[in-house]
DNA sequence: TTGCATTTAATGTAATTACATTTAATTTTG
DNA sequence: CAAAATTAAATGTAATTACATTAAATGCAA
């Protein structure tokens, strides 16, 4: 018996605590689920999290504290994270004009082709959630918002 | 703007990518606050957990095995995380009687006095949800489980 | 019963993360 | 303006994780 059975069985005191254990646990196989998707591709999960914030980006650079505060692991490193994408040649980086403390990073074409190879991917792994109907996709990124926002700032 | 922010806007081409994401941040998000509320204790959230899968032993012994099953991070060494448990000395290690490959692990009553201890912080702290009606918190918790379901043994 | 495959845990190691510190640039303040 | 405080990024390091390998015990098949 895994933790999936654990957590469908009644030993949680409060519904709460089970969604908490519940939301770390999905978040983990999640993560897993995307790790397993892009080992072909040479990317770690927080790499590919950092293309696509540079991607999301539409060629303005951002600085590296500007996709700190984009990445969805806070503790990863965003400096080191750069490098690892800069020995792939997948980025750029250069000094910001505005402010010489700050470094601009950008993403080079070679990147964007990585990431629509990965999305061909991506998409063909999302249909797997097809069955989900949408409302309830709707709902579950709802409820998954208001638990973050019972703290400010998230 | 954080990824909080990103989530938010349509950037994301369809719901089921939305959610994906989400997931994974979202338990990122919470897999921190579990981090910060155990750090005066001296746990890490997986030796936190070890110790719970311990507990929910009702003094039964489980191998190290049985502990990695019932893990929320399976990459984690459940080897590696009993040692640290033993250095804390909240828990016994001694060979399985019944196969000498296998070890078996009990929580000592120092562990257990630990968890309770965290289980009134832990207490305290959910009641930031105690806003979110019990039937959200139930609808979260099926949501999630659908959505690792549409994979097989999850 | 011997040999081979499998299972269980531990360990070696390279990479990554967590956390503190450093360096350099900018902003604020007296 | 000069000094102090703050900010941005990089770096050093200890701990942890990821992944492969090893060692020992068990099960199974010939």
């Amino acid at each position: 018996m895994g933790i999936s059975e654990d957590l469908k069985q009644s030993k949680f005191n409060t519904l709460t605590g089970k969604a908490v254990v519940n939301i770390i646990y999905t978040g983990n196989w999640m993560m897993q689920q995307t790790h397993d998707l892009l080992k072909p591709f040479g990317l770690t999960p927080q790499q590919y999290n950092v293309l696509r914030i540079l991607r999301g980006q539409q060629n303005n650079p951002i600085t590296v504290l500007g996709i700190t505060e984009r990445m969805l692991d806070k503790m990863s490193n965003a400096s080191r994270l750069v490098d690892k994408l800069l020995e792939k040649k997948l980025v750029l980086r250069r000094e910001c004009p505005q402010d010489r403390r700050a470094v601009d990073v950008i993403i080079l074409p070679a990147g964007l082709t990585l990431l629509e190879e990965i999305d061909q991917i991506q998409l063909e792994w999302e249909k797997n959630f097809q069955r989900i109907d949408q409302e309830k996709m709707d709902t579950l990124n709802e409820l998954l918002d208001e638990f973050r926002h019972v703290f400010t700032n998230n």
